[in-house]
DNA sequence: AGATGCGGGGCGA
DNA sequence: TCGCCCCGCATCT
């Protein structure tokens, strides 16, 4: 019969009203839409003034994550989680590594955290860091809202980013760990002194350096000249004591007076700049202890990102730049292969910006990945071993 | 150590 | 009053 017809028409119908559903809400409402038949794939980078409503069994939803670095703000409603944004730690002297990255680091969630972050230098050209703070609702921090509601979360961005996307979280984790590596073969360290003793022998070569995990500013949509300059006025007050080297003399400071600025730094400065009531740290801040420059991460041999789950990681691949996603038809049960070489020495991805579009879900700390996110994946520490010996071979 | 959540409280519009 | 922020504390990983 026409049965068929009618019941595309009437799924079409039924689909726009679920569009309406999905976004006739206010995250503020008294009372939020119930009968929600369609929820969200979660978005990893949501951006702009989207609304999603996820499932509750979201593991992700759940935990509230978000790939910008978002700290939790008190709205003092304890019923609407309110999230603002840090947003990303730059390079002071915009420095690029040698395969064209920018420096965007994740700043820590954590304040005190991330004050010692910020007293520490740039890992591509021992810079000072800077954080380039987010203003992107009306000159505040973009906001996120989370509301749990029976069986779905419904979760609310207000303002759009004005600065380029940091790390994931993921590797921001993965770059912590191998700073903490490095500490651990630091010029201090015994074992360290004992393989320098070695190497100073004739015929010894240097040991590797670390592997950077940064960003790289082309690899996925950005905002307008994200990849671009950093405008110094719309940045912190540089903090630490850092050499500031320009290993990269085009960068350094080539944006001063030099054309168009980044639409991220455009604001027009309002009246209240949120930025001014931030604290100033101590200028009297020790030397750091950060890689030279000259060794640089190698795309294709030392970016390493821990393996999340294959295909199914509830981080769907964004539409377009602000993050969006649509719902897949499918759960999509396959593997996907990586659409770039294996890096060497393992099967660990690469942290390179240029994969955050199939950004997975973090490997299972705990609980996490049980149940219906069940799935095959590669621990974190197999990835972290893996990458370990890599960067310090055994001689 | 750091992420996360909660709540008290200050400040400015 | 509202929105935003800082801070301290507790819990979890």
């Amino acid at each position: 019969m026409l049965k068929g017809a009618d019941d595309a028409v009437l799924e079409q119908e039924d689909s726009a009203s679920r569009r309406g559903e999905m976004t006739s809400w206010d995250i503020n409402d008294i009372k939020l839409p119930q009968d929600v038949r369609q929820i969200d794939w979660f978005q990893e980078w949501p951006d702009s003034y989207v609304k999603h409503i996820y499932s509750s069994e979201d593991k992700n939803a759940q935990r509230h994550h978000s790939s910008w670095a978002m700290r939790n703000t008190n709205n003092h409603n304890s019923r609407i989680l309110k999230k603002s944004c840090l947003g990303v730690l730059v390079c002071s002297n915009d420095c690029l590594t040698l395969d064209g990255r920018k420096i965007y680091l994740r700043p820590a969630i954590c304040d005190k955290a991330r004050q010692k972050q910020q007293r520490k230098c740039c890992p591509n050209c021992n810079g000072p860091l800077q954080l380039l703070s987010c203003r992107g609702h009306g000159g505040y921090p973009v906001t996120n809202f989370w509301r749990h509601e029976g069986k779905f979360i419904f979760f609310q961005s207000k303002g759009a980013h004005d600065h380029p996307r940091p790390e994931t979280k993921l590797e921001a984790e993965a770059r912590r760990s191998i700073q903490k590596a490095q500490t651990a073969f630091s010029p201090s360290s015994p074992r360290l002194k004992r393989i320098r003793e070695v190497e100073s022998l004739p015929g010894a070569t240097p040991t590797r350096e670390a592997p950077l995990l940064l960003s790289k500013p082309d690899a996925y949509p950005q905002p307008v000249n994200f990849g671009g300059h950093v405008s110094k006025s719309s940045r912190e007050p540089m903090l630490g004591s850092c050499s500031g080297r320009t290993p990269f003399p085009r960068a350094a400071g080539e944006d001063e007076g030099s054309g168009e600025l980044p639409t991220w730094s455009r604001i027009p400065s309002l009246g209240r700049t949120p930025i001014a009531r931030r604290p100033c740290w101590s200028p009297a801040i020790p030397p750091c202890s950060a890689p030279s420059p000259r060794h640089c991460a190698h795309p294709s041999s030392q970016h390493v990102l821990p393996v999340m789950k294959g295909g199914q990681g509830p981080f769907r691949p964004n539409a377009g730049p602000s993050g969006d996603g649509s719902p897949p038809a499918s759960s999509g049960s396959c593997l996907h292969p990586p659409p770039y070489p294996a890096p060497q020495g393992g099967p660990c991805p690469m942290a390179s910006g240029a994969h955050h579009h199939r950004q997975l879900l973090a490997p299972p700390r705990g609980k996490q990945g049980d149940g219906g996110e069940g799935g095959r994946h590669m621990g974190l520490s197999y990835c972290r071993d893996d990458m370990f010996f890599n960067l310090y071979p055994l001689r």
